[in-house]
DNA sequence: TTGAAAGCGCTAACAT
DNA sequence: ATGTTAGCGCTTTCAA
């Protein structure tokens, strides 16, 4: 059996309160005491059982974070971001995959078996802004993505209009007038496809370039596949375009793929831009010109935030809204004479 | 303040003890008793507390699982599968990063701060066979991965040597003579690289074709970057080669970059084949042949082995080793006529 | 500066 | 079939 305070105590010759004392470094402690407890401690080879601390002080130190699935590569960067944001202050995570499904998604809200946890850093997919009246929970949460806006809860989110259209401006800068994009979710307003629609619109609309709606490919999931299938769509219609859009790195990727089989030399032919600066752009062929949406920043801002929720006890803060800063990295798929 | 037991129980007008049992799906319940207390439970919003119950249990259901990054995307893939795996069995997943740090994985396995778990599944990356004796813990371990072997517990594993030898052996059915390697490690026997190595230099031996070391690209980590880098030096050389072995995926992506770059064409002028299977291969151009190591397998096996340990208090079961089936799938980076 | 003791919410042994 | 009760190991008043 595990060595218990009271072992130590009654090694050490003092009450437990005096090794509790010690162990959650309070401040009057005779020296030599603390020194004798140390000892048989270390002698002991005792540690804390974190679960009876729990149940004392109502908090676990860990922390959920839910998102669709760790083998989208975009979530794997995010999940080892905040790993190392929640490590930097003592925190642990736990993660969980909803699949990006919303009954999953709902069931994580309103389920108790989260519970080993202070609380959730939740990143939905399969929600949407009508379902945010269930993030109206019990639990610090604070909520992650751009499927949901103006929920009840605090939001950290990238500047996706914003960053969809400086992508867009880029290639204009280049001489591309006509921009494909590939991605678009058909009637979608909010989410991350809408937004960064909404900022592609934008950028033309500034430039005077018309919207063609014929340039848009279409996609359910941004699965690398779907970038490939997406593209060969466009391709076949037989619509003309000379630079592409991918709403993410992974749909740019699968849709370079696909340009090169074709024929289409990058950029001469066909300059490309994706969005999520993944490790995987960096050494594409050519490599990949994409909009790093800051996710250090969310990551740090989101366990920070998090973390105020489940310390402050107030419960009337209004929720806030965060957007984490972006910046547009050229490489070499839209390296053109500006 | 949230619900308890004692409240439930008052509620219903039953004792605790038969709120207990209601929870814990005992038998012998009058079905209108049950139906009474479970009436008060969810009008009560009450859920039980996973703390008290772990203080008293000795179980958290949840299980640790290191790794060295998530961003390193057989890890991504290899966390999802794991999840997965322990969702069938009704455990959480912690995830804790180790960076690949011998320093931090020695602490992690000796740390008192990984306890909210019952178990933990740990890949190291930085500690070696000779650092096995530190895998001699007191909480239930099962190891994964290709550093150490003939350890104190039990591990789950990859057959490395024959999977890289048929990997080999693939390339010489198509006619390759002159396969070159990427990311070897100078002097390794142990680990992932000297393995699939050894397994590589077995397939030459078998097809009666000598070694030369000169084909051999060495590296540090396995990142996309050193792929491109050693297949640089590979080229600068001056040996000539007619396919590339690369230990990984993300190597054999790398290298196959540089290749393009230096106008060889793949596989016509040099035939390509990775290990891991990732997605990423799947979308490449041209598509990646590679190992499919049996990752499900593996995370199936892991969370599975570490649930027995968990449960069976018998400390005399002796440590078992696990190799997954693993599978060559050939794509367009080496389909030649065999 | 240290000690005594209550109790966090639950499970399980024992009793009825 | 259900109730009583003793802790699990810790933190935390309250006292000394």
């Amino acid at each position: 059996m595990a060595a218990t305070l009271k072992d130590v105590a009654l090694a050490a010759g003092v009450s437990i309160k005096t090794v509790s004392n010690v162990i959650n470094d309070y401040q009057h402690i005779r020296a030599d005491t603390k020194q004798r407890v140390m000892e048989a401690i270390s002698e002991l080879g005792y540690s804390p059982n974190l679960s009876a601390r729990s149940l004392r002080s109502g908090r676990t130190g860990v922390i959920g974070l839910a998102v669709p699935e760790l083998s989208l590569s975009y979530f794997a960067e995010l999940a080892d971001s905040i790993i190392k944001a929640a490590e930097g202050r003592g925190l642990k995570v736990l993660i969980e995959q909803t699949g990006g499904d919303r009954a999953h998604e709902l069931e994580i809200l309103s389920s108790p078996r989260l519970q080993m946890t202070d609380g959730l850093l939740f990143s939905p997919l399969g929600m949407s802004n009508e379902d945010a009246d269930h993030l109206n929970v019990s639990f610090p949460l604070v909520l992650l993505g751009e499927r949901i806006f103006g929920g009840p809860t605090d939001h950290v989110t990238m500047s996706n209009v914003e960053s969809a259209q400086a992508a867009t401006a880029h290639l204009l800068s280049k001489g591309r007038r006509r921009i494909a994009v590939v991605g678009a979710h058909e009637g979608e307003v909010i989410g991350s496809a809408g937004l960064r629609l909404r900022g592609y619109r934008q950028a033309l609309e500034e430039a005077g370039v018309p919207f063609d709606p014929r340039l848009l490919g279409y996609t359910t999931l941004w699965h690398r596949s779907n970038g490939a299938t997406s593209m060969r769509q466009l391709l076949e219609s037989g619509v003309e375009f000379d630079a592409v859009f991918g709403l993410n790195d992974t749909l740019a990727l699968g849709a370079m793929r696909v340009l090169q089989e074709a024929g289409r030399r990058i950029p001469d032919d066909v300059a490309v831009i994706g969005f999520d600066d993944l490790d995987e752009g960096r050494y594409s062929l050519p490599t990949l010109s994409t909009i790093d949406p800051g996710r250090a920043e969310i990551a740090d801002t989101a366990v920070r935030v998090l973390q105020e929720r489940i310390s402050s006890r107030e419960d009337d803060v209004p929720p806030r809204e965060f957007e984490a800063r972006f910046r547009v990295v050229e490489r070499e798929s839209s390296a053109l004479p500006g």
